[in-house]
DNA sequence: TGTACCGTACCGATCGGTCGGTACGCAATA
DNA sequence: TATTGCGTACCGACCGATCGGTACGGTACA
């Protein structure tokens, strides 16, 4: 990948976070990354590719992590708190893209679009498949395990309105924070009734 | 408000959900109301005041019942309780609408800009003052009450992507659900130690 | 001599919005 | 009852601006 190409993701990312994807025209792109009309579409084949690359990026990036997490975590608890983590510190750390595929990744069209929402569907069933393992072992609530997950994604995807990657807390506190309530609502009490554990 | 204003809004609020604001030109509300440029524009002042009718609408009604939920319910559990469903219900209900806002309500500009972000603060300060009235009565952890109640906001906000009003589990049985988890996940246990209870 | 990079000029289409003008119903007046 | 005046609803042409995208010539480096 040319480095103009990534300074005019970049730049796009930021322009596409601020105004919108339909609402951020071409010239505004010019001015913000230098370049006049030839030059830029030079390095992009249209506008919608950038909108694209920026939701591609960020997604492969997460479904190959969480693929790996889950790879070595064979505990469902564990592996929840490094999913999370993971995904919030992405979120902190990408917020401009975040943004923009939240907002805008229905704009795409055609194979984009599709692939795009293979990912999604990808990475949200990682999610799924530990949680329904968990509920295998005996040791989560078999009830509503796609609404459960859902609630849990919610809790992190809306924070890409409100993050901020060097905040007061770090992403990974605030991670952990959504986990335990996550956790401390789906977990079943330890089956054949040992002797309670603190916590 | 007349009734061809409110066939406008529906209309809009349908092609701004699906094609988002910038995305969806006058054009097609045209052919959508099946009413020319003059008609359309006689009865809408310009095309930002659909947006801001359509966002306005809503949260205004949401702080409307959240504030009569918070009068009549001491219990702060309860009262989430009711917030939850009642949130849910009209996010399900006016599913198209709250799409238009959460992806699009930045694009509003001025005096119509703030009273739309000034409704959302309210909204979300009843919920932060019923969680800090629990953590006043001590039944509540009273660690980072404003990162929890973003968390649980951020559960039922995500929803708008996958809810439906006429679902296999009813809206009030999904938010039960969240609420379950979120209050097991804060709630702190009894003080003076009862015997353990089953649940 | 080719190829990657860039600017200039320009394209047709569409954008949100305004214009003058018309059709029609209602109410007051004669 | 006939006439007049007025507000509402609507049409269709038109506006300047901007949209995303392309054609092409120049330049620098291989």
């Amino acid at each position: 990948m040319s480095p103009q190409r990534e300074r005019i993701l970049k730049a796009a990312a930021r322009l596409f976070a601020r105004d919108g994807y339909h609402g951020a025209g071409m010239a505004l792109l010019e001015q913000e990354v230098g370049l006049k009309r030839g030059a830029l579409y030079h390095h992009i084949g249209n506008k919608e590719s950038l909108l694209y690359e920026i939701s591609r990026t960020q997604l492969e990036h997460m479904v190959g992590i969480a693929s790996k997490i889950v790879e070595e975590t064979p505990d469902e608890a564990e592996c929840f708190r490094r999913l999370a983590r993971a995904l919030l510190r992405n979120i902190a750390d990408h917020r401009l893209e975040w943004t923009v595929h939240y907002r805008d990744f229905n704009a795409l069209t055609g194979e984009r679009l599709e692939h795009v929402l293979e990912l999604r569907r990808r990475y949200s069933e990682i999610w799924q498949r530990v949680y329904a393992s968990g509920v295998e072992r005996g040791i989560l609530q078999p009830a509503e395990p796609r609404v459960a997950v859902l609630g849990i994604l919610g809790m992190f995807n809306y924070s890409y309105l409100w993050i901020e990657a060097e905040g007061r807390l770090g992403t990974d506190r605030i991670a952990d924070l959504y986990c335990d309530i996550f956790l401390r609502g789906v977990l079943l009490p330890p089956h054949p009734a040992p002797p309670a554990a603190e916590e």
